[in-house]
Formats: C-alpha cells, structure tokens, sequence
DNA sequence: CGCCTAGTTGAGGTAAGTCAATTCACGTGG
DNA sequence: CCACGTGAATTGACTTACCTCAACTAGGCG
C-alpha cells in the first residue's frame, strides 16, 4: 500500500501494521493542510483537541517567555507528530509554527482517542513515537545543560543528521537544512551572533558546513568524535520489537 | 479498593478506572523491591526490559557526557513511573537512582505492552502520564535555555511545589526536599557553588527558604511573579477527560 | 577523634551575551 | 532597470553572568 506515507513509514518501522490498521491510517490522509511560513498551527495556551502529521516540510514547536525570549523545544521533520502531547493535556503549553511551508494531516482528538482504544497496537506504535519524541527533547536538555557552545552546536547538527537519515533525507555526507541561525540560537540557548561565530569555528576547522541551506558533514568523523555523539541511539528506530 | 496506592491515585486522576482495571493494578503490586541511596536502578546504557512505578521516596533520571559531567533530566517524586521512556527502546539512554531510600514496583515489559492491548483506556493513562512527564522535561529544557540562574531555580523550585501538591505532599507554604544543592545544580546546569549563591539571594530577598531538608515558600506570589511561573499549566492533573 | 559530605564564601577568569555597524541576497514597486 | 526595504549573515568592541579554584565551617558517624 501506501508505503510512502511519511507516518505509515515511521510507524511501520516500529511494528508491522496489519492491513486494516494500514487503512485505517490511509484513511486519516483525507483531512490534509497547507501553512505557509509565518501563520502558527498552534497558539501557545490554546485550548486545541486537534494533533497533525507532518507529511512535507519542517516545523518547529516552542515556548515564550514573559520578557520575549523563546525557547524552541524540537523541529519536526516529515513522519513526525505535531502537537501529540497537547492532545491529552487540555491546553497546548507551546505553539507549533512552520519552518517552511508545510503539508500536514490533521488528527482530531476523538478519532485519535477511539484509534487508540481499538486499534490497541496502534497505540503501542504512538507511545513508542512519544518516546522517541521524549528522547529528542532530552538530548537537547543535556545539549543546553551541559555542552559549550561548539559541542552543543555540533551535537545538535549531528543529531538532526541521524534524524533526517532515517527517514532518508539525510546521510553522512550531509543534508538539506531549512533553517536559519536564529531558530538555531533559540533552540540550543544561544544568541544568534554566538551561533555565527561558532559556525564559522565548526567550518575553518574543517568538520561542518552549515551555509546556503545545507549542511555538510566536512569530517564526519571528526566531528563525532568532538561532539561526544553517541551514534548507538540511533537505534530508537527500524527495531521491530514484534 | 486501595486509593492511595500512588499509581492508582496518579492515573485515576486521569481516567475514571473500572474495577478490573483497578485489580490490574493491584495486582502488579506484588513485584515490591527496595533500592538504597547509591545503588542505581538502572545503568545508562544497558538493555533493560522493565520499568517501574516510584512507591515512596525520590529518585532521579540523569545522562552522563564522557568528560564526566552530568545532567539530571528530571526528579520522580511517588506515583511517577521510572524508565517508562526506555521499555520501548531498545536500550536504557538514561541512568536512574535513588535520591533516598525508596520503594517500587516492578513492571515487565512484556506485562507492560500485554496490559496495553489488553486494556486501552489504561494504554490512554499511560499515554497521558508520559505526556506530563515530557511536558516536565519541557520545562526544565526552557529553565536551562532561557532563564538566568536566579529565575531558573526559582521557577524549578515552584515546579516542583506544584508536582508535590498534586500528589498531596506539599503547598504554596511550601514542602520537604530530600535534594541536596549539587543534584539542584546538575538539574538546572548550574554549579553547585553558583547554587548555593542564588539561594542565598533568594532566601536574602525573602521569597523562598530551601534549607535542612525543606522549601519554605516565604512570599509565594512574589516568587510566582518573579520567576513567570505559570501556574495554570498545573492543569496537567485533575482532569478527568472522559 | 578524625573523616566525609554538604554547605558557604571570596577572588579571579572566561565563555557567551549585548550593542552596533556592515554586507549580502532577495523581492517589490516606481 | 534601478531604488529601496527587509531579513539573514557577519564581524568587532565591550560587558557580564556564571565558572573554577580554593579555603573554610558545620554536622554525622564509625
């Protein structure tokens, strides 16, 4: 069937899904979106009872702060759930924006709720991609706590990289990268002017590039190395576990 | 049946539990286990198969960097669910220890995704604790990001205040803190001398006390307004959504 | 009694922030 | 076609929040 769905692919990768769970999420593909940069999905504080996948493009998910400053809290790339957490709470604690322009599907909280609740390994499939969510915005938590800045940038661009290579937009060479270094300061607790210095360091050292939308993997493992990246987590995904 | 069992408290919070679900509950309750301050439940790195539920007492999930550093990615305070994120991964990404003495049970995976397929309004509650506890992290992710030290410590320490009430172990008085100020300082990414330097202000400046085992909240709503904590995202809990 | 851990305080260093000016790529409208 | 405006990137000069090192105190316990 429909293989290249970008959420089939991603759950499919976590169980083998059955063929009426297969159309079953064919069939969420009938309520699909468009947002162009610059018009926010979610409004932090929102009430909402609706989540989306991520079918094309990337977005972002952040929080504001009182004084203006935000921090952004994941990028989302093709496959990935936008907005699952607020699903259950009843006000979304973050906003949602595109990064480009964006193609989603739209998840409305009771269809999601009764899939759930029939199609039990389903859910099995959605709390393993909640893990791997979970797992993401704590690398970026120990990339805040505890790197310097270069480590943290490095880190960080490496990780994108493991991501996208999953769902084989990526590799070691390097991969298309839509952001800017002001989304990149505010999702690693950085000014925008500290980013650029350190992205020219990363780059005259000769390990990464980050220019003109791409992000290119100079030395790639030299670059590992210096990020202490551990590569193992990869393993969050392609393990069918049954 | 047995309510203040803190599973059962913290999930029926969510859900209105039929009576066999109830007994499902009860009856993992057998598998009861003890760790001593210093014996780590689990080790970063190795391939676990169980989680468990925090009875009584407090523990910590933490990453470790090859340089040696460490940070804290949350504190579980009774009724939160420890390793939960690592039984659909493969492999543990995080350590976990005891902060005291404390008791829990046991939770095999394979009884865990059983009980999922078996029970889907539990799968639900799971899904809604593992949101609160990501919304957590979230939130350490934004102190560590984009508050200064001063507010970063204020803010966890009303977080905290706010997570213990839900469980009725604390108030806007305040409550009793096992943590000492180095685990304080690799949770927030801070030093523990520089710890200790911002408690001092606080407790100066007569908004909060955290001295000899407790946090006494000297002038809640100052601190409230100083830290831009939002107290309405305690509406995590307490909302029994179907 | 002496050791160990937790906490406290001072002095000096540095990584990263802020402010500000400049360049460049780009679209858009006169 | 050029003038203009706007958002992104770049670089320099200066400031500062937090870190590191180090010394010292106080309580708990073998």
């Amino acid at each position: 069937m429909d293989k290249n769905i970008p959420l089939i692919r991603k759950l499919g990768a976590f169980i083998a899904l059955s063929e009426s769970e297969l159309s079953f999420l064919a069939s969420l593909h009938k309520r699909r979106r468009t947002f162009a940069v610059g018009s926010d999905l979610v409004h932090q504080g929102q009430p909402d009872q609706a989540a989306y996948v991520l079918d094309s493009g990337w977005a972002c998910s952040y929080k504001l702060l009182e004084n203006g400053q935000r921090q952004i809290v994941d990028f989302q790339i093709p496959g990935d759930f936008l907005g699952l957490r607020s699903l259950l709470l009843n006000v979304s604690d973050h906003g949602i924006e595109p990064v480009t322009d964006i193609k989603v599907t739209k998840i409305c909280a009771t269809d999601f709720l009764n899939a759930l609740e029939h199609t039990p390994r389903l859910a099995t499939a959605v709390l393993w991609a909640m893990s791997c969510d979970e797992a993401t915005v704590v690398e970026r938590l120990v990339d805040v706590g505890r790197r310097n800045s270069t480590e943290r940038v490095a880190h960080f661009l490496l990780e994108l990289g493991a991501r996208l290579t999953l769902v084989g937009l990526g590799s070691t060479d390097g991969y298309a990268c839509p952001l800017t270094q002001y989304l990149l300061a505010d999702a690693l607790g950085l000014s925008a002017v500290h980013v650029n210095r350190v992205l020219r360091q990363l780059r005259e050292e000769g390990m990464v590039t980050f220019q003109n939308g791409f992000v290119d993997f100079d030395n790639y493992d030299q670059l590992v190395n210096f990020a202490g990246f551990e590569q193992s987590y990869m393993d969050k995904a392609g393990q069918l576990r049954y």
